[in-house]
DNA sequence: CTAGATGTTAAGGT
DNA sequence: CACCTTAACATCTA
């Protein structure tokens, strides 16, 4: 479940079991998880030193390496971590393992969609990716977000743009629309000021939120308060708001669940 | 057996 | 040029 909020989580993961600790191998199940690297040249930049920082923009995960450098995570749609010690089974599909003193680090992705790999700066493989500014980032103001958005387009399309903003995904595209009672297909240009200001509220509060409910993790979404359409997106699934029905449709090319009552098209 | 699934990107169309 | 849609990637599950 890798948008923002999942991987954030794994980010707070990777800082409990992997930080300030030194990487004493690595292990490569799959080269298609590289991004751009060999095996052994990510082992040349990750092995001997310690992870001493982490980030996050975004999907991105990034890890300092105290030999220079950044090891970059993407998790694509199925990607994950997984922490297990010496003598216990490692999980199945992981593609890349960190291993430590006594224990290791897996990066786990069976549909192989996600990439690992290093480069030397992180701020330009944030420019690289082209990645607009992360959603959460505390700097990130309304106006700025106001401009991200632009002038035209659908808003659902829009927010999942990672090159206007950084982090949103088709799953809390769909919560954030939602409790802004917002059409998925709004044209942005046709948004009004308080519009804007609200659909920016609503994300901050929906990440915190689920980053809090414990996003990542198994059926976290129960965790979620019971106002929220995360908990009912799934064929049957009723509007919260006591509507009925959720409705699904196609919007960005990807399933989305909405209220016709709440959203209406205008 | 088939369809669809949290992401990204290339390719083709309007 | 801006925008939209579709296919493709690999694998599992309903």
């Amino acid at each position: 479940m890798p948008e923002l909020p999942d991987v954030e989580n794994y980010t707070r993961y990777f800082k409990r079991h992997a930080l300030k600790k030194t990487v004493t191998g690595v292990h490569v199940g799959d080269k298609r998880a590289l991004a751009k690297i060999s095996a052994g040249e990510l082992a040349r930049r990750v092995v001997g030193s310690q992870f001493t920082a982490t980030r996050r923009h975004g999907k991105h995960l990034l890890a300092r390496l105290s030999k220079g450098g950044w090891l970059t995570m993407h998790f694509g749609m199925t990607g994950y971590l997984a922490a297990f010690k010496d003598g216990q089974a490692e999980p199945k599909y992981d593609r890349v393992r960190f291993d430590f003193r006594s224990d290791h680090l897996g990066y786990i992705d069976p549909r192989l969609f996600g990439r690992v790999g290093v480069v030397d700066d992180a701020d330009a493989f944030v420019k690289k990716q082209r990645l607009g500014p992360d959603a959460l980032d505390p700097r990130f103001t309304v106006k700025e977000f106001r401009a991200a958005l632009g002038k035209k387009g659908g808003l659902k399309a829009v927010l999942m743009d990672q090159s206007k903003i950084a982090g949103i995904g088709n799953i809390y595209a769909d919560e954030i629309l939602f409790q802004t009672r917002l059409h998925p297909l709004t044209d942005v240009g046709r948004l009004t000021p308080a519009q804007i200001k609200a659909v920016f509220a609503a994300m901050r509060r929906v990440f915190q939120a689920s980053i809090k409910a414990g996003a990542g993790a198994e059926s976290f979404t129960e965790k979620l308060p019971k106002s929220y359409l995360l908990r009912q997106r799934e064929k049957g699934g009723q509007c919260p708001r006591g509507h009925g029905a959720l409705h699904v449709m196609t919007a960005a090319g990807r399933t989305t669940y909405y209220c016709p009552l709440c959203q209406p098209r205008k």
